[in-house]
DNA sequence: CAGTTATTTCAGAAATTACTGAAATAACTG
DNA sequence: CAGTTATTTCAGTAATTTCTGAAATAACTG
């Protein structure tokens, strides 16, 4: 398969980018062709059109399986294994999310998690530096855990509704001064117990 | 300086995500550093903590001044630059999202935008595997948009606000009702124009 | 200005990551 | 089972990224 000028620009972007979004530029290459290609592509389809070894597309598609961003299909009579992407491009973004948030921000907070641990329970045993090093810890602990929490309550909203509230824009701030009146503004937050730098 | 055991811990932990956050591992460990540093450094005792070249921990300074992620002061009869971070996490989160959206997101919505132009005025001229790429290129030009339509809200709103919104949590669904009473939900969202895969 | 100290630059070395071709494995077919 | 085709694995190579030490530059000081 010989890509047409279109196709052709848009998975070179995608290889260029890969390293930005870490991955390499051959996955990029073999997602962005997947996302343009209606029918699935089989690997060799895939490699004729970037170009590149048969294995490296093998093991291109290895990790975008590991990252749960193909399917895999076959057709009747033909036992070579065919790829495509999620239809609902929704759908993508919500693998991504998850996916990155496993591998950026779970590994974080789990060590921040178990290093907060090892605070002893009397303050008065630690030196300052230490103390300020476990206030840190904590209050990243704390502000990763309230993201991720939040993403989790978007993450369970059907599709329809989550495009419904990123189309909201503006109307959020009103409904913040709402119930401001009944969830009283000035709950603390964080014990970030910081007496500003020197 | 030689780290205590929990600062030493901490460091390295960010040292070894960084390749997973695309910075490298010096970038990491300074950051790191720092957040976990009441007072601000100078680049030879960053050097002597992390037990790297000096040179390295000048890049690195450069790499973390280039995303805005670090604090430049000057002390009292002292030529040399003291590195901090911010105060506020918060503000260390804004910046890390507004910085990853600029380098990772911005230039495919450039590059998409820029092949959606190249669509001729009438389908008809376009064979069908072209149609469907320019297609799923405005789908996912659509979808970009929408996401970062809705953090440039969220970013304009003051952190306490911002915090107030991530706390919310469950109480957004209930809004999301009350107001499709008023935008009714079933205004189209994209032209798809899927008509799903073989 | 000469001397001192702080910082940056940069060529090459070291380490890491990506890619290839060949061989191994797996899954079918007659 | 022997032959064929699809896929994976992997050792070695290529490309890229990171890091270092030495040299250059910049900013002060007496």
């Amino acid at each position: 398969m010989q890509l047409a000028q279109l196709q052709q620009d848009f998975v070179l972007h995608f290889g260029e980018m890969g390293s930005r979004w870490g991955i390499n530029r051959t996955v990029g290459q073999i997602y962005a062709l997947l996302v343009i290609s209606q029918a699935p592509l089989n690997a060799e389809e895939i490699t004729q059109a970037l170009g590149c070894s048969r294995s490296n597309v093998s093991m291109g598609l290895k990790e975008l399986q590991a990252w749960n961003l193909v399917r895999l299909q076959h057709q009747p009579d033909d036992r070579r294994d065919y790829f495509t992407t999620p239809d609902d491009l929704w759908e993508i973004v919500r693998t991504l999310v998850a996916e990155r948030k496993k591998r950026e921000i779970d590994p974080t907070l789990t060590k921040l998690r178990e290093l907060e641990m090892q605070r002893p329970e009397h303050n008065q045993a630690l030196d300052a530096p230490t103390a300020y090093a476990f206030d840190q810890i904590a209050a990243m602990r704390e502000l990763i855990e309230n993201l991720t929490g939040f993403y989790d309550e978007m993450n369970r909203m059907e599709t329809e509704r989550l495009v419904q509230l990123l189309k909201l824009g503006t109307k959020l701030k009103g409904f913040l001064d709402t119930t401001s009146k009944i969830l009283p503004l000035k709950a603390p937050t964080s014990p970030q117990a910081s007496p500003a730098r020197r």
